[in-house]
DNA sequence: AAGGCCCTTCTTTTT
DNA sequence: GAAGGGCCTT
């Protein structure tokens, strides 16, 4: 096999392994995707294993169709049959084949994560809890990492107060979800090693076809689905799994790393191998990585090495507030393309939270840059798409409450809360689900025993409702979805309902022409499937492809990609570690993960970014640097920026001594000296410009920074004391 | 019943 | 600074 040439020393033991169990530790960019793929090539290929004999799990939808598209090129359609696809997806894929042995139907919705903190909010208002004092967050997380550590509801022991309100709502919550056909993301796990714990049979029939288990990503796996792996493995013990525990970034997910010691420790005779070298990155981006990760306390030392240059300084900028921040990252983007050193595709922007993706935005806008922006837009978050995903749940299934209680006033359509009252009462009253009331006055009208419970109109509205619901589900039996979806369109009226002459209403038609899209392209595939992958799909993975633009995007969103150039924005203390890892030891270190995933997706320039000040919470508040900023050895740095006098101190972890007191009072006596000349609402005149109309007005650093919407133009941001903007209003 | 307005409230990361 | 909840009016 020639592809085998390519491989180092390493990469070619761990690809070419005996079978049996093999733990491969693989390093950033030291090719563990490439490992996977050739190992599941040289298994087909070389080992005359069946593709239908092999499961490849990964994490994210994006890491398989990655791993599917390089299989593809390595072996053409002789990778038929292999089950390839993400844990969720794959437990999705057994739970409906096996439903038989099952407490649900095989076409069971799948809750995404809105739908289940609706489910938790329904619940704690059966239950008269206050959702102040029993925050939904908190409430599904506590049933969340249950699941995840294969806790059922009635393993579930309350220890405090608190522990027994999350375990009232908790049954309530596996009430309905068993009463709504319903499972959620933690269900699929869980359900899945549940049946192949206690059903010899299947278990036998699975593990027996899977001689060869595949894992990507081993260190984010969750104690379900260790155990899930352990059983589809358990007759030909052939587990291959590949992680990087300095890559641990989902703890708070559930996610245990100390999954990795699990299995060295239950498979004693494990193969354990290390991949070092890095492909990727120059030695100084190397070198500041290791600088950053040597502080985290008990992880297996790698020594990873690059064979690559020094290559270019890291620069650390220190800008004064966030505006600058964002104008210094596109500045710094447009230098680099006039100059030829990258082109857009090979630049991307990291941040600690979403909502620092904004500025930067409008810095590429005014910039006239474009950009593509990973994940935030959350496409399947949009209400109009999810009223029609409902709509189209219903269709295949009438007891998904969520949805039902979604969209049985949308477009609004005369029932209240009254009404809905109403009807839940008359289900309580004859301990029927509201679902079955309702199907019984669509079904018989006024002949029905519960049409009396409503006043005649809201009876009617009820009923007529109803009818349509009949009607979609007939259809969704008969017609092809493209066609399903057309009628729903028709029948709701819904273009009108949401296509007013305003932009948002235009946007929001373009969102859901964009869901009927989809629903053609699963014409053949039909309602399930498509709504099996609208749940399972991440926002993360609706990026518009192969665009020559920089990449905006969360360090976690980040992890498994690679680019020439990255800038990493927000290295603040609070930021980046954020604010609510500050108490806990085991969530700073994985802070300092996330910060090492980002230095490592570069492979040539990397730019570390902070500011002094920036709008937190609509105002703004003083930044200090990141204390991981102070764990990378000074020699590798060049500095930028406002702060480039500044002194190092070496303190050491977790003392921010680098601020200048004198900067702080210097910087806000003289905000002082200068007053605002103009205010949001004025017009102004503009030499160049034209004329617009002021939307704010700060000072800053001893300037008025005006905000103007220019007719012609759009906004600008200007400094008052350069630009001579001429008063009209 | 519905829509509008003002109030608060919090902001991490996502299959 | 956005989004959701509660209260008001129509």
């Amino acid at each position: 096999m020639d592809i085998l040439k390519k491989l180092n020393p390493q990469q070619k033991e761990a690809v070419t392994a005996p079978p049996g169990q093999v733990l491969v530790l693989a390093g950033p960019g030291s090719g563990k995707t490439r490992v996977l793929t050739q190992r599941a090539a040289y298994l087909i290929h070389a080992m005359g294993v069946l593709p239908t004999h092999i499961l490849a799990v990964t994490f994210t939808n994006k890491a398989a169709r990655e791993m599917e598209s390089r299989l593809k090129k390595l072996l053409g359609s002789d990778l038929e049959g292999i089950w390839l696809g993400t844990f969720h997806a794959t437990c999705a894929h057994i739970l409906r084949r096996e439903a038989q042995h099952l407490p649900f139907d095989s076409n069971f919705v799948i809750m995404d994560a809105d739908d289940q903190q609706a489910i938790v909010k329904r619940c704690l208002k059966e239950l008269n809890l206050d959702d102040k004092l029993y925050p939904p967050p908190v409430i599904h997380s506590i049933i969340s990492r249950s699941k995840n550590n294969l806790i059922k509801v009635q393993d579930f022991i309350a220890r405090s107060y608190y522990g027994e309100v999350a375990l009232r709502v908790f049954e309530r919550y596996e009430y309905k979800l068993r009463a709504s056909n319903a499972l959620d993301f933690d269900d699929l796990l869980l359900w899945t090693v549940q049946l192949l714990s206690e059903n010899d049979e299947v278990r036998q029939r699975y593990a027996r076809r899977f001689e060869h288990v595949l894992v990507d990503e081993f260190q984010d796996t969750n104690l379900v689905q260790y155990e899930l792996l352990k059983l589809l493995s358990c007759h030909h013990h052939n587990l291959f799994v590949v992680g990087d525990e300095d890559q641990s970034i989902y703890r708070w997910r559930g996610a245990d790393s100390r999954n990795i010691l699990r299995f060295e420790k239950e498979y004693p005779k494990a193969l354990k191998l290390l991949l070092e070298r890095n492909y990727r990155s120059s030695q100084n981006v190397l070198d500041t990585a290791k600088a950053v990760i040597n502080h985290n306390p008990s992880r297996t030392i790698k020594n990873l090495f690059s064979k690559r240059r020094h290559g270019e300084a890291i620069v650390l900028y220190e800008s004064v507030d966030d505006h600058a921040e964002a104008a210094f990252v596109v500045d710094s983007i447009l230098n680099l393309l006039n100059n030829g050193d990258a082109s857009g595709g090979d630049i991307a922007v990291m941040y600690r939270t979403n909502a620092q993706s904004r500025l930067l935005e409008e810095a590429f806008l005014r910039a006239n840059l474009p950009y593509r922006l990973v994940g935030a837009q959350r496409f399947y978050g949009r209400r109009e798409v999810k009223d029609l995903i409902a709509f189209l749940r219903l269709a295949q299934n009438s007891y998904d409450e969520i949805s039902l209680l979604r969209v049985i006033n949308v477009p609004p359509r005369g029932i209240g809360s009254k009404t809905l009252v109403a009807l839940h009462l008359s289900a309580r009253r004859h301990k029927i689900l509201p679902i079955q009331t309702l199907l019984d006055l669509g079904t018989n009208r006024d002949e029905s025993p519960y049409w009396k419970d409503f006043n005649s109109r809201g009876a009617a509205i009820l009923a007529d409702f109803c009818a349509l619901l009949t009607n979609w589900q007939k259809l969704s039996q008969s017609a092809t979805l493209p066609e399903l979806f057309n009628r729903i369109l028709k029948d709701t009226a819904y273009r009108e309902y949401i296509k007013d002459d305003s932009e948002i209403g235009l946007n929001r038609w373009e969102n859901v022409l964009e869901l009927r899209r989809l629903a053609y392209e699963f014409e053949y595939l039909g309602l399930s499937a498509f709504l099996e992958n609208v749940a399972l799909i991440s926002d993360q993975d609706t990026l518009p492809e192969k665009l020559d633009s920089p990449t905006l995007l969360t360090l976690h969103a980040a992890k498994g990609l690679e680019f020439k150039v990255v800038f990493i924005t927000g290295l603040d203390d609070g930021l980046l570690p954020h604010r609510r890892s500050m108490e806990d030891p085991e969530e700073m270190a994985e802070e300092r993960r996330l910060f090492y995933v980002g230095i490592t997706r570069t492979k040539d320039r990397l730019f570390l970014v902070r500011a002094d000040q920036r709008s937190n919470f609509g105002s703004y508040a003083f930044s200090i640097p990141s204390r991981f900023l102070a764990d990378i050895p000074e020699k590798l740095l060049v500095r930028q920026g406002a702060h480039i006098y500044r002194q190092r101190t070496s303190s050491g972890y977790g003392i921010p001594l680098r601020w200048q007191p004198t900067h702080i009072s210097a910087s806000a006596q003289k905000t002082t000296e200068v007053t605002p000349e103009f205010k949001a609402g004025m017009r102004v005149r503009h030499t160049t410009l034209g004329e617009g109309l002021v939307i704010e007005s700060r000072i800053l650093d001893n300037d008025e920074i005006v905000t103007v919407a220019f007719e012609e133009k759009g906004i600008k941001r200007l400094a008052a004391s350069i630009a001579k903007l001429e008063i009209i209003s």
